[in-house]
DNA sequence: AGGGTTTTTT
């Protein structure tokens, strides 16, 4: 019954057992600090065995890798081997075995997450441990949230935050300035060198810090001193250079070994292998946490780290290259002290180093938050604004990260919860993601959509050579979709591997020949069979799966998870979407070198340029079908058309800004009715052209040339003008807006003499009294003359004419026709 | 024409 006993005493933690037993005892939250070294992870359950004893819940020690929380289980289990009172198991996603009697569980962080969704309360648990709290991903920071808000319910429960000797004051003032208690490492000295060739730095040529580590290596070469090499840059195109150009100056004095994630786990494995010769590992971020290079003797740091920020505004991912912090560069440092003393080299200055921050950014300040508050709303944990994350944050993040589960339907604008929202919190995807899926099944797509979105969840299992990429593309061109490409790699590489029961031999030996990654795969395979589970609890999805869909339906329900990846050619090959202008398709895109009008990315991310990844060819009016009700329609060109006897109208359809549709051509009455009939009250009926023969058209265009002649006589505009014709029309014609609707009336009233307009319903009656002055004949010396009547100031035929006899005018004095007419009488 | 840090989930 006694654990001290399998406690290891060599462990420097082991001094500082008593003091954190009796601390674990008498509080509810306490922080332990230690670097790597220090056996904190591997004691720390046993001694919340020891201080717990009788205490019936499990303790869970939370990892932020999965490998860890695997290995660090099956360590453990070896130390308890002998002991009676408790086993060690672990939990991670796809893998567990744990049972109802397991006391320890090594868990990642995402698995307690999950677990909050069932159990609020967390009632499994005596003790949670969150293990490397420092490295501060979304997940630990959702954690100690909740667990903030949580230990005041649940007062028997214990926390422990274990951590490296980073921001420890944060941890504690978080907590109630909880205890902490520092445990040393086991680090030998490591003497930093600065080297400064990157002082001036601000995003410009690689070229400065590559021949800067070609130099120290170079110089330690020469020194003749042994021992392996780490040199950290920041981004894969940059490690691939300097092993180029290092090829030449090592020759066969050292290994070059790349380390960055998109390589195989067999070429990661490469690292732990002895060699004769000196290894040379050129690694991104990767070796700073995750990967643990054994045997360093010396570090190269660029001081630079490429990290993603999203940008809530434009929803764009960037990628820049940023100066690390002083945290992270003494954690570069530190990797080369493990063994033996060290030396770190680092290409910028000590001034440089002192001038930088402290800390990184957390990633909860830098991610898209809208999967965190998602859970939030699905655990009613109240505004996501004054949620006590230790570190918060902004505020315009999570609003923006709201507005995006309202536009997915997720949740209301209350922020509620809606069912879709529900059936997506319950789906290990993305929001985005889980979106497509449920939206696939009303699409009957939920089959092919279940492929696509877990492919999409692994983010890219293609192993990319860059001799074999001409070819490929070439064998690709027949796709108008990269997502399309994606479900054939999965139903080829399915039937292929069919007939050997899916075994990992077949599988591997299938993806070497495609160009695939075995591990991405699998992975691929096995979220796929868990989404496919979690779904046959969802209403309406067993029959849907047995559906074929097309590309249409495929494609709408993508649209219906990110309609900000909709985008459209501004010029060949550059696109504009609803937030971003100026995106470039990827260039390993099926669509790479082609320039479709409409296209969907799945995301757009900027790093030396915007670039859109996984692209699709769509057709706007898919958008418009989706979204109707967040579409903006407006009327461009109004007439009437004659022939068919309707208003006609150009139609212009925009989404969030995006120019959909720009001609289409619809009958305005259908749209908005009450400008249809002002339009054919002005354009049919008042100009007189409605097509076919009325008679009320010859009576009132009659009318109408009779107003013409009095205002030639009168010199005078005497016509009240065409909006009385109008008011005319649309009283006797209400409702009416078509020929069609004007027969109709027509019909009803017997016959058209309604529309018969008046003279005088057109000009002011008093003026028509004169008529009299204004003979249409006259009498000159006993003939009859017609007069024509022109008002035309100005003009030479401007007045009237009298047409008469040669005879007559030239007997007649010119005085007399100034007289002549009553108009001139006064 | 031209290329991505890393990790995790009922």
């Amino acid at each position: 019954m006694d654990i001290s006993t399998i406690y290891q005493s060599n462990l420097p933690i082991f001094l500082k057992r008593e003091e954190i037993i009796r601390s674990i005892i008498d509080n509810q939250v306490i922080i332990v600090a230690g670097e790597t070294g220090s056996g904190k992870t591997t004691q720390l359950p046993l001694f919340c065995m020891d201080a717990l004893q009788g205490v019936s819940g499990k303790i869970i020690c939370t990892q932020p890798r999965r490998i860890a929380a695997i290995s660090l289980a099956n360590y453990c289990q070896g130390q308890l081997q002998s002991h009676s009172n408790g086993s060690v198991g672990y939990k991670v996603r796809f893998k567990t075995n744990c049972t109802d009697t397991t006391k320890v569980i090594f868990a990642t962080d995402g698995i307690l997450l999950s677990e909050i969704l069932d159990d609020p309360m967390l009632w499994r648990y005596s003790v949670i441990i969150i293990d490397e709290a420092h490295e501060r991903s979304v997940n630990i920071d959702f954690l100690l949230g909740y667990l903030r808000q949580l230990l005041p319910k649940r007062k028997d429960l214990k926390l422990i935050i274990s951590s490296a000797t980073i921001d420890l004051k944060l941890f504690s003032r978080s907590f109630n300035s909880a205890q902490l208690i520092l445990v040393s490492g086991r680090l030998y000295p490591v003497s930093v060198v600065y080297k400064p060739v990157i002082e001036l730095w601000k995003g410009e040529s690689m070229d400065s810090y590559i021949e800067g580590a070609m130099a120290v290596i170079r110089e330690i070469i020469a020194a003749g001193d042994p021992g392996d090499i780490l040199v950290f840059l920041p981004a894969v195109g940059d490690i691939t250079e300097l092993c180029r150009r290092l090829e030449s100056v090592t020759a066969d004095k050292a290994r070059l070994i790349p380390l960055h994630s998109r390589l195989h786990v067999a070429q990661q494995q490469s690292i732990f292998k002895k060699s004769d010769r000196r290894k040379i590992v050129i690694a991104t971020n990767i070796a700073e946490t995750s990967i643990t290079v054994p045997g360093v003797k010396f570090v190269i740091d660029s001081g630079l780290v490429r990290l993603s920020r999203y940008d809530a505004h434009s929803r764009l991912t960037r990628m820049p290259i940023e100066k690390v912090s002083k945290a992270s560069a003494d954690q570069r440092a530190g990797r080369c002290g493990r063994l033996q003393d060290g030396i770190c080299y680092r290409l910028y200055s000590e001034a440089d180093y002192n001038s930088r921050k402290m800390f990184t950014t957390p990633e909860i300040q830098r991610a898209n938050l809208a999967a965190v508050i998602l859970k939030m709303s699905y655990n009613k944990l109240g505004d996501p604004e004054k949620f006590p994350f230790i570190q918060r944050p902004s505020v315009q993040a999570i609003r923006s990260a709201v507005r995006q589960l309202v536009e997915l339907g997720a949740i209301s604008r209350k922020g509620a919860i809606t069912e879709t929202g529900k059936e997506m919190a319950r789906l290990p995807l993305d929001p985005p993601l889980a979106k497509m899926l449920i939206y696939a099944k009303d699409m009957d797509a939920a089959r092919e959509i279940m492929v696509i979105v877990s492919g999409l969840a692994i983010d890219n299992p293609y192993i990319e050579k860059k001799e074999s990429e001409q070819k490929q593309r070439k064998a690709y061109r027949r796709y108008e979709s990269d997502y399309l490409r994606l479900l054939d790699t999965w139903i080829y590489c399915r039937r292929a591997i069919y007939k050997q029961g899916y075994s990992s031999l077949a599988l591997f030996e299938y993806c070497k020949e495609f160009g695939l990654s075995p591990v991405k795969m699998t992975e691929w395979f096995d979220i796929w069979h868990q989404i496919r589970r979690i779904c046959r609890t969802i209403k309406g999805f067993n029959r849907i799966l047995k559906c074929k869909a097309t590309y249409e339906s495929i494609h709408k329900s993508l649209l219906a998870g990110f309609f900000s990846g909709i985008a459209h050619a501004t010029a060949n090959g550059i696109y504009e979407s609803i937030h971003v202008d100026d995106i470039r398709i990827w260039p390993s895109s099926v669509l790479a070198g082609r320039s479709p009008d409409w296209v969907l990315f799945h995301e757009i991310i900027e790093t030396t340029r915007v670039f859109g990844r996984t692209a699709a060819v769509i057709r706007p009016d898919w958008v418009e079908s989706l979204f109707r009700n967040r579409c903006n329609y407006s009327i461009q060109d109004v007439w009437y058309d004659s022939e068919s006897g309707v208003v006609k109208a150009r139609e212009e359809v925009s989404f969030k800004g995006l120019l959909l549709l720009t001609n289409r051509y619809i009958d305005l009455e259908k749209k908005d009715s009450e400008r249809a009939h002002e339009i054919f009250v002005r354009d049919a009926l008042v100009k007189g052209t409605p097509g076919g023969t009325f008679r009320f058209v010859n009576h009132n265009a009659e009318i109408k040339s009779q107003i013409h002649r009095l205002y030639n006589k009168m010199r005078m505009n005497i016509y009240l003008g065409d909006r009385v014709l109008e008011e005319f029309y649309s009283e006797r014609l209400p409702q009416v807006l078509s020929r069609r609707d004007l027969i109709a009336a027509i019909r009803k009233n017997g016959n058209d003499s309604f529309l018969f307009v008046n003279i005088d319903n057109l000009v002011a009656t008093e003026l028509l009294k004169d008529q009299a002055r204004y003979p249409d004949y006259i009498e000159v010396c006993g003939q009859r003359c017609a007069v024509e009547y022109l008002f035309r100031p100005g003009d030479e035929c401007d007045g009237c004419l009298i047409i008469v006899h040669e005879q007559l005018h030239s007997i007649v004095p010119s005085y007399y026709w100034q007289w002549i007419l009553p108009v001139f009488w006064k």
